[in-house]
DNA sequence: TTAACTGTATTAATAAAATTAACACAGTAT
DNA sequence: ATACTGTGTTAATTTTATTAATACAGTTAA
């Protein structure tokens, strides 16, 4: 499901924060659905539980997932609220587009990369209301 | 020219190397332009040299630039040597694009965003939310 | 040639951050 | 009742980042 890079310089809870993510805003986690406990996950990977939960607790404040204590944590479907994460993204993104029209990517290169099937993704149409 | 930020949780020398690219691959330093020398950049930002220094040697061995002992550090106009680099960057953005239309962001707005002016990076008026 | 720059290198000490460890408490489900 | 679940706390440990103090060699201009 989530695999570390230990190689990499970047923290662990940040490699898993971002793996999390990643499956979230792919659809591969769809809304509601429950994340592997706290537990299991630091069991699986072999890390400590307190490293999971400092990367769910930090997923919950960006908005991503919920967590219901005693029942499990969960994957938003509704991330609205989240306003200055998107900004940030915006940012990071025409930064990353101007590194790479740098690196010489046309802008037709570009262009057909955001054409590309978006994965299956994002719940184009409403998503349920859950237990929040 | 750079600014710290130290509550960012990122390390100083990736701060410098974000911010020397940045400025690199806007052309905001040209090719061949000569970037503050190690020791000068670290008494304006009041760290230590050597801070500087694993900045620098880094940003030379990604490729942007290039340094002559005894003159100085310089940027590198021509960068085509590291196509790993670039498939990183490819699959970051792939990534970014499928975060921001989780977060909402129509194919207009991005396709906005990949029509802005590449150079000045005009903001060209809020990307304002629509009905949500 | 001297003086003041430049990048580079090395080793050690210190500071900061991440990770682990060992628990405890309370809610949920079977 | 038992075994899950998330959450919280405190401390020890490990890892990483940063500083410190030098040294060496090439460059540049006076």
């Amino acid at each position: 499901m989530i695999s570390l890079n230990y190689r990499d310089s970047r923290p662990i809870y940040e490699q898993i924060k971002d793996g999390l993510r990643k499956l979230i805003v792919t659809g591969a986690i769809g809304t509601d659905e429950k994340l592997p406990s706290v537990r299991s996950l630091a069991t699986q990977l072999s890390i400590n539980p307190n490293t999971i939960q400092r990367a769910y607790n930090e997923l919950e404040g960006e908005g991503y997932i919920y967590s219901v204590p005693g029942k499990g944590s969960f994957a938003t479907g509704d991330p609205d609220a989240d306003a200055s994460r998107r900004e940030e993204l915006w940012e990071k993104t025409r930064e990353l587009l101007a590194e790479l029209r740098y690196l010489g990517v046309s802008q037709e290169e570009l262009m057909a990369l955001l054409q590309e099937e978006p994965s299956g993704g994002a719940p184009a149409g409403g998503h349920k209301e859950g237990t929040r």
